[in-house]
DNA sequence: ATTGAATGTTCTCTATTTGTTCTCTATTAT
DNA sequence: ATAATAGAGAACAAATAGAGAACATTCAAT
């Protein structure tokens, strides 16, 4: 059972590392919390790690690790409910299997960066003006793969990759009012291959 | 654990390198995170070769090769890095306010659930067979809402809704080969309405 | 091939922040 | 009364952050 201050100082920590990406100092902790004394502070996550709800690396700045299995019932963890399928016509379906989805398996990986796009050349495929596309950094590509490729060394340029023959790359654009455009393969260096595409609509 | 000075000078490594298309050198990365010491830059991606985040071929210019598969989980946060725009025949353009995206901030909220879309009823919307839809749970919709619509109790649909005069509220496919069809608001029972949209392409 | 500038590498030095461990006091509930 | 909780703050050690000098190596121009 965790007293009302570890509780705050739980959350607080809970919510700093969903924000900031890295834990907080003792200082943050305790501003954040609203008292003064990094003493303190440091009382309290030494109580939360003998509860097993997080661990510090001793002596590190920004040590304190948040044990995740610990908080599957409080949803902390990146993750949102799945809750089935929906389908023109039909009562939304339950999905049996897989009840979530798992944000960090989707797309966090530090291989991985976001890119905005701009322009309706990838319109076709489900890809709008102003979707945020995930990448995944690699140097090469298959056939059908939508890629990030540098032409030149200069243009960057958002297309469907199709190896041909003669060492010819060919960039397809999804839109059915623009042209495909084929290129020797040493202009074009793949910067990444499109993982995933998500949008607001807020 | 990443410091930091590790975490910002990683980011502008990958940064670099997806914009210039080679590795920055220690000056340019010293510059990139304000500080004016290469043998400070030089500690700190020692520091990343030794958590096997990157790679330096030794004594090579431009020799830092970022190790893409080997990186551990550094943070909890759904974070990934927004390192530009793409556009067509362009060079990616540099974001500079916001540099990463929250997908906590976009989704984790304890009213929104996800749904996986079958069909293609919103296609021109490029909502597409097999995406994911993050719902707001709610019951009332503006006009212009994608929302999911019960209608009669049983039927549930994904569709652009519009509130029409004398109590009738008009369900619109985004899809040209499929017709709009008007309902008395009776029958028609708001669940929630589409605030963001994902795919994976794995 | 030689040379010089740029770059990578290794150091030593300093300053600040942070983690850690104390002791002290105050409040509250049992 | 006693114990549990809450907090302030001092003191020290260690980690982090940075500057900059000195030397080694690379690379491109001559």
């Amino acid at each position: 059972m965790l007293t009302p201050s570890e509780t705050k100082t739980l959350k607080f920590i809970q919510k700093y590392c969903i924000e900031k990406g890295c834990s907080p100092t003792l200082t943050e902790i305790a501003d954040g919390i609203g008292i003064k004394s990094r003493g303190v502070v440091h009382r309290y996550i030494k109580s939360l790690e003998s509860k097993k709800l997080l661990s510090i690396a001793s002596n590190r700045k920004r040590g304190i690790c948040l044990n995740l299995e610990a908080y599957e019932n409080q949803s902390i963890a990146p993750i949102i409910p799945l809750l089935g399928r929906i389908a023109a016509g039909q009562p939304i379906e339950a999905i049996e299997d897989r009840h979530e989805i798992n944000l960090a398996d989707f797309i966090m990986n530090p291989d991985r960066f976001a890119l905005q796009v701009t322009g309706e050349s990838m319109m076709d495929a489900g890809i709008l003006d102003g979707d945020t596309v995930i990448i995944k950094h690699q140097n090469t590509a298959n056939n059908g793969d939508i890629v990030v490729a540098l032409i030149d060394g200069i243009e960057a340029t958002l297309k469907r990759f199709k190896r041909l023959p003669k060492g010819m790359i060919l960039l397809i654009p999804e839109n059915k009012s623009m042209e495909a455009i084929a290129y020797e393969a040493e202009r074009i260096q793949i910067q990444g291959v499109v993982v995933g595409q998500l949008r607001s609509y807020q």
